[in-house]
DNA sequence: GTATGAAATTTCATGCTTGAATAATTATTC
DNA sequence: GAATAATTATTCAAGCATGAAATTTCATAC
C-alpha cells in the first residue's frame, strides 16, 4: 500500500467535471492504444504476413512449450473457446501448430507449436520487442513504472469486477 | 517542453532490462484497455441491446448534428471506408440514421441522426458517462491528468509515425 | 449399468474489420 | 472537350470475435 496518487477506496466522483475528465482519459487511452496496436498489427502483416490474433496464440504456446488445452488457450488469451478453434485451424494448416489428443480424455485436444512454429515465433517476438521498444522507449524508467502502476490500480477498480480473475 | 519525466528525444532504450520493461508496460497497456472495453461492451449489449461500434459512430453523428459524409465518418473514426457502409446501414435498418444526398456531388451521401436515433444515443451516452467514471473515478484528478499526459507522449513517439496525423 | 450433469470442443449465426477491387462521379490537364 | 487523375462510396473475400447451441466424452449418483 504505498501508491500516494490512487485513492484506496472504490470512492465514485460525481462532480461533472470530473466525469468529463474521465471520459478523456478513457477515450485517450482507447486512442493510444488503437494506434499502437494497429501499428503493430500493420508491421505483423507486412513483415512476416501475419495477424495479431495468430501472433498472440503463438505466443502463448511459445511459453508453454508441452502445449495446452484449447481451453486452456482461450481462457489465457480471454477470448471465446470458438474463436480459438478457427485460429488454430489455420495454423494448423500453415504446419505451425500441432493438435495431439490428450491420454486419458478423448474430449481434450493439446495444442503445441511445431519446429517450424517456434522458429517462426522467435524471429517474430525478436521484431516485436524491437517495434515496441521503438515507441515505448521514449519514456523514462520512471514513467513507464508509474503507468504501469495507475493501470494496475484501474484494472482493479471497483468498476470491472467480473466474478472470474486470473493471471497466468 | 515542461514534462520532466518523459524524454524530449526519440532516442531508443537498448538496454535488455529497459526493453523487457517497456514490453510489459504495452501488455498491461493492453489488458487493461480490453478489460474496460469489454465491460463496455457487455453493458452495451446487456442494457441496449447494441454494439461497441454502433455506439462510436452514433457518438461521432451526435456531435455532428449537420451529419457527417461517409469518407468523413470513417476518418473520424479512423477505421476503413467498407467498415462504416455495413454499421451505417444497419442503424437505417434500425432507424436511427437518415442518409441525404449530398446537393452537388452525386457520389457523397451524408448521413445524420434520426430523432429516435438522438433520443436513443442520449440515453446511451449517459449511461456510458457512469460506466466510465464507475471504473476510473477510482483515480485521483492528478493521476488522471498525468496519465493522460503520458499517453499523449506515446502517442506522439517517433515509433508511431504513419503520415497522416489529424484530431477533430 | 444407467441416468444425470459437468466438461471440452466444435459448429453456427451474426457482426466487426481490413485491404483490395470496382464503379460512379468530379476535378484537372492538355 | 477529351483523356487522365483523384474522390467517394460500395462490394468482396478473408479473418477475427462473440454468445449460444450442439456434440461427444467423462464423472458421479443411484
Amino acid at each position: 500500500m504505498s501508491d500516494p496518487d490512487q485513492r484506496s477506496s472504490a470512492a465514485t466522483n460525481t462532480s461533472p467535471a470530473l466525469i468529463k475528465q474521465s471520459l478523456r482519459l478513457w477515450l485517450k487511452m482507447l486512442k493510444t492504444t488503437k494506434h499502437v496496436e494497429a501499428t503493430i498489427r500493420e508491421k505483423l502483416r507486412i513483415e512476416f504476413d501475419t495477424t495479431l490474433p495468430r501472433f498472440d496464440v503463438m505466443a502463448a504456446l511459445y511459453r508453454f512449450e508441452e502445449g495446452l488445452k484449447m481451453s486452456e488457450l482461450s481462457s489465457a488469451l480471454r477470448v471465446s473457446n470458438g474463436n480459438v478453434t478457427g485460429i488454430i485451424e489455420r495454423l494448423v494448416a500453415d504446419g505451425a501448430v500441432l493438435r495431439v489428443p490428450v491420454a486419458g480424455d478423448k474430449r481434450a485436444m493439446l495444442v503445441r507449436l511445431t519446429h517450424k512454429g517456434r522458429e517462426e515465433f522467435s524471429r517474430m517476438a525478436a521484431a516485436h520487442e524491437l517495434w515496441i521498444n521503438a515507441i515505448f522507449g521514449c519514456l523514462t524508467p520512471d514513467a513507464t513504472a508509474r503507468l504501469i502502476s495507475i493501470l494496475d490500480t484501474i484494472e482493479h477498480s471497483q468498476g470491472l469486477v467480473t466474478g472470474e480473475e486470473n493471471d497466468a
